[in-house]
RNA sequence: GGUGGCGUAGCCAAGCGGUCUAAGGCGGCGGUUUGCAAAACCGCUAUUCCGGGGUUCGAAUCCCCGCGCCACCUCCA
């Protein structure tokens, strides 16, 4: 298949390095608060590339990290008088169950203050090859002195003197160059520490990703992904730590999601212009906000609005009718045909297009072939049409009222079933319905 | 200021040199159906792709110049 890779700009054909195996590692969440849809869209991006390359005969190991331990983990939890730790565990514990409503396929999720020892060791051989230097219990990474064997900016395309132009904040005093980052950092008071050969701190926030990604994948692997505003200096910082420790290739493609908007700006917690996952799941099917999110490309930016739910919980109800009670054959070379579409860069605007194209059709075999394919993508039909006991007995009631023809009493309840966002049909075969 | 990207119907969003008088979803309009509805189904809904030049037999797609927007350069998925 082809990727889009940051690295090169471009759209390469992609094969794993094995053969056989796709290794990948996704930056996730640093769990300080509630995933809001931004994050949940890579999530669903990349659940979605894993599925994709299981149908085309690959097996993946997915990693997806927990950065834990954080400026911001230690901020919240000053303001909350919470303990860091607890404030961790819950947000961890936040992302797992929506991962879970959200069909994703179970991957390891390594947690960033279980790899302090490897964080430590990878430091140390940065600071032996002379990449980094000690002061005043920090450990910085010198990005000239890497940048002179290595060049630094590979993936963000940016030159020291373009990253220099635009430095906006005061530099760290301890810091030989504003550019230099921190790979450990010294213990402040009432902060959370661990120890090591420079003192009492804590890792930096970019060295974790390298540490846990080395360590569960080996280098290099084939994919990092993440969200496209990690590119810097996140991304850019990981690649530097690696080869500054190892020498060796990191990742070799790299893949960023667009931003989700709304009004055309990045959904970020700092413009208050989030909308939480599990609100969302709340009102709606799995299936809809995943229909939602992959309905653009995965590169481009993507618009979000609370409406967008409803308008793809009709679309997917469309779609649910068709195919929920279909059986048939597979037609391998429709199959095929979608397949080649999601093969270029993961084309499922395209792909989907298609999809309810041929929704339409009245023949067993292609409605089959779309289920088929749906369901492994990460669909799951049926699902918004269980029986629920108080509801069918609702729907009893008003049968009954519209057979005395009281249609007065079936209309009112017709209308407070709307009212919980539950659409009644009434069907040659019986009343249907849809939550909507 | 630097770097990257975007501007396609009411909204969302593909297409990236010919099959484009531009996919698909939502919405809207008309019809079939219905106790009335809804859903479903059928039909219609951009001769045109921010503006202006250019390249080409041919451009939404390539180049140049404007205008507008976004992201990153500070924590961010």
């Amino acid at each position: 298949m082809r990727l889009f890779n940051t690295l090169t700009s471009k759209k390469e054909e992609f094969k794993p390095l094995d053969g056989k195996m796709v290794r990948v590692y996704v930056c996730g969440m640093t769990v300080q608060d509630s995933p809001h849809m931004g994050h949940l869209r890579v999530f669903t991006v990349f659940d979605f590339l894993y599925r994709f390359f299981h149908i085309i005969g690959w097996d993946v190991k997915a990693v997806q990290n927990f950065t834990d331990i954080d400026d911001k983990i230690i901020q919240r939890s000053k303001e909350e008088g919470v303990d860091w730790r607890e404030l961790a565990d819950r947000y961890e514990y936040e992302y797992r169950e929506i991962a879970k409503r959200m069909n994703f396929l179970p991957i390891f999720h390594p947690r960033a203050t279980q790899h302090i020892q490897e964080i430590i060791e990878m430091i140390e051989k940065i600071l032996e090859n002379g990449y980094a230097y000690v002061k005043d219990g920090n450990v910085w990474f010198s990005v000239k002195r890497y940048s002179e064997k290595y060049g630094y900016g590979v993936l963000s395309k940016m030159s020291l003197d373009d990253m220099l132009a635009g430095a906006r904040i005061e530099p760290d005093p301890t810091k030989e160059d504003p550019l230099d980052f921190a790979l450990w950092k010294a213990k402040k008071e009432g902060e959370p520490y661990w120890p090591s050969p420079w003192g009492e701190g804590r890792p930096g926030w970019h060295i974790e990703c390298s540490a846990m990604s080395s360590k569960h994948l080996g280098l290099p692997f084939d994919i990092h992904g993440g969200g496209r505003d990690l590119i810097f200096p996140h991304h850019e910082d990981e690649i530097a730590q690696t080869k500054g420790a190892t020498g060796k290739e990191f990742a070799r493609f790299w893949i960023h999601v667009g931003l989700l908007t709304t009004e055309g700006e990045k959904m970020s917690k700092s413009l208050k212009n989030y909308f939480l996952a599990k609100e969302a799941l709340q009102d709606f099917s799995p299936n809809v906000i995943r229909l939602m999110l992959l309905y653009g490309h995965y590169r481009s930016d993507l618009e979000f609005y609370p409406d967008k739910l409803v308008e793809f919980s009709k679309a997917f109800s469309k779609l649910n009718e068709k195919l929920s009670h279909i059986h048939g054959d597979i037609d391998d070379k429709l199959k095929s045909e979608l397949l080649d579409i999601l093969k270029d860069d993961l084309n499922t605007p395209e792909f989907f297009a298609n999809v309810f194209k041929l929704a339409e059709s009245e023949r067993k075999d292609t409605l089959y072939t779309l289920k088929y394919i749906l369901t492994n993508l990460g669909f799951k039909f049926d699902e918004d049409t269980k029986e629920d006991v108080v509801l069918k007995r609702l729907l009893d009631l008003r049968e009954a009222a519209r057979k005395e023809r009281n249609y007065e009493l079936a209309d009112k309840i017709r209308e407070i079933l709307r009212m919980a966002r539950v659409e009644i049909m009434d069907t040659p075969k019986g009343t249907k319905y849809r939550i909507f």
